[in-house]
DNA sequence: AATACGGGGGG
DNA sequence: CCCCCAGTATT
């Protein structure tokens, strides 16, 4: 009933034996790297591992170490993150690559203290850092480290983080002193690959023998579901200029939503706003001067988490010159786009532009 | 304790 | 359409 006596022990060479045996081979996997296992760290916050996997390896060419990353320009590292999303993760990272440079040679700390102190790194990635690179015994709750304790412990509630102290009081003294970095990877892949929200697949589960849940049949009940708000709809129109075979651009302002990327000028829609009516009106706004010979151009979807946009771009004209004092504008050509980091709904809208331009 | 902060894949 | 992901910083 309790997990006294050989349980921790069970728990710990089960979970050993499954990772040595099922583990994913992953980039990040295999090499001791501290600056490659920040920078992967960072890169899975809130992120799925299938996502990251090509970003991390475009990045490790681009800035193979924290020299590297600290003497690059932001735009740089933007174009680099450009569709992973939470940007602020990609301007923390070349921050704290400076910090690195400049207060400890270059290396990344081992202590968890001073890694901590690290803009971007908090307990989880501490813990991951520390165990992973430097074999140290800090055991690490992510989102699937927290559903699957919750059901061996058989903690019920919502997955959210006030469970996280007892999950480490009881993994600290259970976390693999040989081998923590395999411990604390065993536990997230179990618990993102075995143990999911919905229809674990306890029969493969290493934790099982462990599971006061399972023992309960309260898999399906621990951890409740989550109430989540209805994302909301807005529609926005963006405004496509090309003028002398270049397109005004305009940069997005720090910090907030997207802060430091660039975009196609324009803006929600009012209520019963036409759409070209609040083209011109955003222009006006933003730039300095309305647009006119508004021509459909495309719509794309995109969805964040609270709220979803249609964005209807339209190719247009400017009636007169823009108003550099409104804002960060700038024409760019082409080809230039493509150095410029641009959110995912603005890049969808690059890629329409240049299929146009190939029919 | 809540909220801001992206985006995409899977069911 | 719905759910949530190898979290952190701010309020």
């Amino acid at each position: 009933m309790t997990n006294k006596g050989s349980r921790p022990i069970e728990f710990r060479s089960g979970l050993l034996g499954w990772y040595r045996a099922r583990r994913r081979k992953l980039p990040w996997r295999g090499t001791k790297d501290p600056y490659k296992l920040w920078v992967s760290e960072i890169m899975l916050q809130q992120t799925t591992v299938q996502a990251v996997i090509p970003y991390y390896e475009r990045w490790m060419t681009l800035f193979p170490d924290a020299a590297s990353l600290a003497r690059a320009p932001l735009r740089k590292v933007l174009k680099a993150w450009q569709g992973l999303g939470y940007y602020r993760r990609a301007q923390n990272l070349r921050v704290a690559a400076k910090i690195i440079v400049n207060n400890y040679g270059g290396r990344v700390p081992a202590d968890f203290e001073e890694i901590s102190k690290l803009p971007g790194v908090g307990p989880y990635t501490a813990a991951a850092v520390l165990s992973i690179a430097f074999d140290k015994p800090y055991p690490v709750v992510d989102a699937n480290v927290r559903r699957l304790m919750m059901r061996v412990l058989a903690i019920r509630g919502e997955a959210v983080p006030k469970h996280d102290a007892a999950i480490l009081e009881f993994l600290k003294p259970v976390i693999s002193k040989r081998s923590p970095g395999a411990f604390n990877q065993a536990l997230m892949e179990v618990g993102g690959r075995i143990c999911k929200p919905r229809n674990p697949l306890c029969p493969r589960c290493p934790a099982r023998p462990a599971c006061s849940a399972y023992r309960e049949g309260l898999q399906e009940v621990i951890p409740r579901p989550r109430k989540m708000a209805r994302p909301k709809r807005i529609e926005a129109v963006v405004a496509v200029i090309e003028r002398d075979g270049r397109f005004l651009i305009r940069k997005r302002p720090e910090p907030g939503l997207l802060g430091g990327l660039w975009e196609f000028p324009g803006g929600k829609r009012k209520p019963r706003e036409s759409r070209v009516a609040a083209l011109r009106r955003e222009l006006r706004e933003e730039v300095g001067a309305p647009t006119r010979d508004e021509k459909f151009l495309a719509k794309v979807r995109h969805a964040y988490t609270t709220f979803e946009v249609d964005l209807y771009a339209y190719r247009c004209r400017l009636e007169g010159e823009p108003d550099p004092s409104r804002g960060r504008l700038k024409w760019v050509t082409s080809k230039g786009l493509r150095y410029y980091p641009f959110p995912s709904g603005s890049a969808k809208i690059i890629r329409r532009i240049e299929e146009g331009n190939v029919a």
